[in-house]
RNA sequence: GGCCCCAUCGUCUAGCGGCCUAGGACAUUGGAUUUUCAGUCCAGUAACACGGGUUCAAAUCCCGUUGGGGUCACCA
């Protein structure tokens, strides 16, 4: 049996779709499971400025989520090349094959003309069919008009008594009449070709065995499929997978404006909006609507790990039995096959995403951590490119002592109070009325522990709790009336990490020094 | 509208004629863990779109209906 060779053929569009991306993953995961290549080629046939810029966060998106190719851009390869718009003579090649063997013509019909049959079929309600006038033409006329250089598109003579058919990998047997299908254009007159021509070329050309795509390319594999057997060459495997679908709906997720705004409110998906809302101001890379979730970087800056992306995009409309849900890279690979690819169109579940998310991060070592959140707090000014080892130091102490509550990596800075200053603190203006301004004993009590505080002899957890709590029997107060008005002094916040974690965190000096701020943050404004 | 595809809990899915009084995960609800949040543990709610066949037997096979989606370019 040859090598399994599996392709992805993006358009440089200046990012990667989370849609394209399963696509493409579906196929890196065939051609790996079976010991085959993957290659990248870039579809730039009609776009051939900025392809470098357009195409670099595409490159960027395979590398962050370890889905290296084996051939194409960068590296090369024995069936470059790799970028379509290099490849045109491969194209006049195939086409000059087709009108010497007769099973193409050029079509001299204006593109207005064209239009106009097709108003026609519309208004008499029957399917439309190029008008074959062309063929029509003497030998002489054509010659004539060929060599005025009259304009012409080139197209495929479909033989419309016959009918064309795959037997695709997970839709079965599909057959189409093709006494239904116009001649398609494979050729433009200025010797460009089209997506459906260019792609068979190049696909026959690069020993593609299997095409694995989504589903919305089912209708152009009756054409692709004439153009093979029209040029001789052998059809390769079909697999139509179910396109990613809107979060709840059976829509395909796209990146239009106009969706995105509508996909903001969609309940389900709103949750990674707000994460971008919240998190990418801090890290000055704009709004959800410029970097938002139909995007693959999305996931990076917002702090996702590779690993939940594929975790995720692998189950889905793909599953491996009827209980495993967590799987690493290897483990998929392992076990990656098309006949277990479900056929209906799969909808992005956010949670899911976020529940893997939480699988995998509780896989890291705190080093492991540390590694994967600095970056953030680096990028939101909380440190420094340059820092101690005391920041350093403080920096693990924190990220232990968040634990759990660490999903995203960029959830750490949800914790810059146990990195800023304490002068520069913020308090949450709400929870500070509620909490410092409205109980009556609020600041007393606040003051009195203070004291207990700034007697400890050993300022950490478990030793400040049980102090506490003795404290707390000794005189008659209960959790409540003194945790709140604690956090919020010594945070800012009404909630986050444990509360004696916290004040270890911060340490003796910090600690008594926020609570002296809030108390007269909390006086002054009494007084008021 | 033509052609094509699809149809199991809210969501992702298991199921390929009897093991199904339909399983898992996420979400959700209630309870426990009596500082917040998070987590953990326990329990619960929740689905075979509908109608005909075939069969001793149908979520599973066939037909139809309905619904959803994709695609109909000298775009990719």
């Amino acid at each position: 049996m040859s090598t399994v060779r599996t392709r992805f053929a993006p358009s440089p569009t200046g990012y990667m779709h989370i849609g394209g991306m399963r696509t493409a993953l579906f196929n890196w995961l065939w051609a790996r499971h079976n010991g085959g290549k993957f290659i990248l080629r870039i579809d730039d046939t009609d776009r051939a400025r900025n392809v470098e810029d357009a195409l670099e966060p595409i490159l960027e998106a395979f590398k962050w989520l370890g889905l290296d190719w084996d051939e194409g851009p960068e590296i090369g390869g024995d069936y470059g090349p790799y970028f379509q718009s290099e490849r045109s003579d491969f194209y006049i090649e195939a086409v000059q094959k087709l009108l010497d063997a007769g099973l193409a013509y050029h079509d001299f019909d204006p593109p207005e003309l064209v239009q106009q049959d097709r108003e026609a079929a519309e208004n008499e309600k029957r399917p439309f069919l190029n008008v074959r006038r062309s063929l029509e033409l003497s030998d002489s006329e054509k010659k004539q008009y060929l060599e005025e250089g009259r304009p012409s598109v080139i197209r495929l003579l479909v033989d419309r008594s016959q009918k064309v058919s795959v037997d695709d990998h997970i839709r079965g047997h599909v057959e189409w009449d093709c006494g239904l299908i116009p001649d398609p254009v494979i050729m433009r007159g200025d010797q460009t070709p089209l997506y459906n021509f260019a792609t068979v070329v190049d696909d026959a050309a690069m020993k593609i065995t299997h095409v694995i795509r989504a589903e919305e390319h089912l209708t152009n594999t009756a054409v692709q499929v004439l153009i093979y057997q029209a040029l001789g060459y052998d059809v390769p495997e079909f697999a139509h997978i179910p396109f990613v679908a809107a979060p709840g709906t059976k829509e395909k997720l796209s990146k239009r404006d106009k969706k995105i705004e509508k996909y903001k409110k969609n309940p389900q998906f709103k949750k990674l909006f707000d994460i971008a809302d919240n998190v990418f101001p801090k890290l000055n890379l704009g709004s959800s609507v410029t970097l938002n979730p139909v995007m693959v970087a999305y996931y990076r800056e917002a702090g996702f790990l590779p690993e939940a992306i594929i975790n995720g995009l692998s189950r889905l409309g793909w599953s491996l039995d009827d209980k495993t849900e967590n799987m690493s890279r290897e483990f998929v690979i392992e076990n990656f096959t098309l006949d277990r690819v479900v056929k209906a169109s799969a909808g992005l579940d956010p949670d899911k995403l976020l529940s893997y998310q939480e699988h995998w991060m509780e896989q890291l070592s705190t080093d492991e951590k540390y590694d994967f959140c600095l970056p953030f707090l680096q990028r939101a000014g909380l440190v420094g490119e340059d820092f101690s080892a005391e920041q350093r130091d403080q920096i693990v102490r924190l990220i232990e002592a968040s634990g759990d509550r660490l999903k995203l990596a960029s959830d750490i800075l949800a914790f810059d109070e146990f990195l800023v200053s304490d002068d520069s603190l913020t308090y949450d203006e709400k929870a500070f009325k509620k909490r410092l301004l409205k109980p009556e004993r609020a600041v007393e009590i606040l003051r009195d522990y203070r004291a207990v505080l700034a007697d400890s002899n050993d300022f950490t957890a478990a030793a400040l709790e049980s102090e506490f709590k003795s404290w707390m029997e000794a005189n008659n107060l209960g959790f409540g009336d003194i945790i709140h008005s604690l956090r919020v002094a010594t945070t800012g916040k009404a909630s986050g990490l444990g509360m004696f974690e916290a004040l270890e965190l911060l340490g003796r000096e910090s600690s008594l020094a926020r609570i002296d701020r809030a108390i007269e943050k909390a006086e002054s404004e009494k007084s008021e």
